[in-house]
DNA sequence: CTTGACCTTCCCATGATGGGAAGCCCTATC
DNA sequence: GATAGGGCTTCCCATCATGGGAAGGTCAAG
């Protein structure tokens, strides 16, 4: 009858799941749900909208103290675009640190793989590596030099 | 006199701090270190080597299960060299799935961002895009469409 | 009226790491 | 010898987003 859902439905239409529906509440992400008389949470259209916007900026890897921001935002009228921007870049430049980490484990390690002679024998450039004290395997405090060994 | 050192002396020669190293004794991932009579721990050049190895691999972004089967592996004489290969290759997978992952939130975060005004206006496709119901930002359970809105 | 599916709250776990408190130990200095 | 400091010990708590599960209340269909 009404547009009112509960949390399950609600989850079910916002991809947010019930149990993180009542984390967001708890943490102040989101505000207090109406309750039925039996305490049941109800949500109407415009909270399942938020949950969506909530379950996007997470597939973009925001955090959630960036979605309170962009909650904030969103709900302001009088805001710049630019403090969208800001927050959105804030966080592009996090992503691209950790992608640009990430690539270099990838780049590392295949080297390290293929000096790898996948057979029976113990001998093993992997452990090599990792246990030579000469070669700081990606060692972030010293930059990446890349000196692999390929002994195999 | 003897090689043995202290946990901070330990810590500042193989990278991990002590915090770590403490962590990674409780967990089972190295041995219980010896003890002075007054239960300081002590770290030969064996167990500093070891932390070294552990340092390495966590650069690479191995997981502390995925070192104690390396460990298991350096210390095994009649290892094969195959199964270090799969225990990195597992973790290779892992990581290019995670770069993969992190590169197409990029990849949506950029072309949010350029469609942006970035002045004072309140108009910004980057909100709209995250509340829009029609246009699933980088929804996981769609697959990658990318049909973003270049609003402003 | 029972059954089963839903809801509630509360606690615990993840993984790797750090912070901090309370208290013991050791060494150097006065 | 006493004291100051720095390092060590253990123990608990926090992060961050998420889920599992228990114990118990609610509701609709049979």
């Amino acid at each position: 009858m009404s547009q009112l859902h509960t949390i399950g439905e609600a989850a079910a239409d916002s991809g947010v799941s019930a149990k993180m529906i009542r984390h967001y509440e708890k943490i102040g992400l989101i505000g207090a749900a109406e309750r039925t008389e039996a305490g049941y949470r109800l949500y109407g259209p415009a909270e399942i909208h938020t949950l969506r916007f909530i379950r996007r900026a997470r597939n973009l890897g925001f955090s959630v103290d960036d979605i309170g921001e962009l909650l904030g935002l969103w709900h302001d009228e009088k805001r710049a675009s630019k403090d969208v921007r800001e927050v959105a870049a804030g966080h592009l430049g996090a992503l691209r640190a950790k992608a640009a980490e990430i690539l270099s484990m990838i780049d590392a390690l295949e080297h390290l793989i293929a000096g790898c002679t996948n057979d029976n024998r113990p001998d093993c450039p992997i452990l090599k590596d990792l246990s030579n004290d000469a070669n700081p395997a990606l060692a972030k405090e010293v930059g990446h030099k890349f000196g692999y060994q390929r002994v195999c």
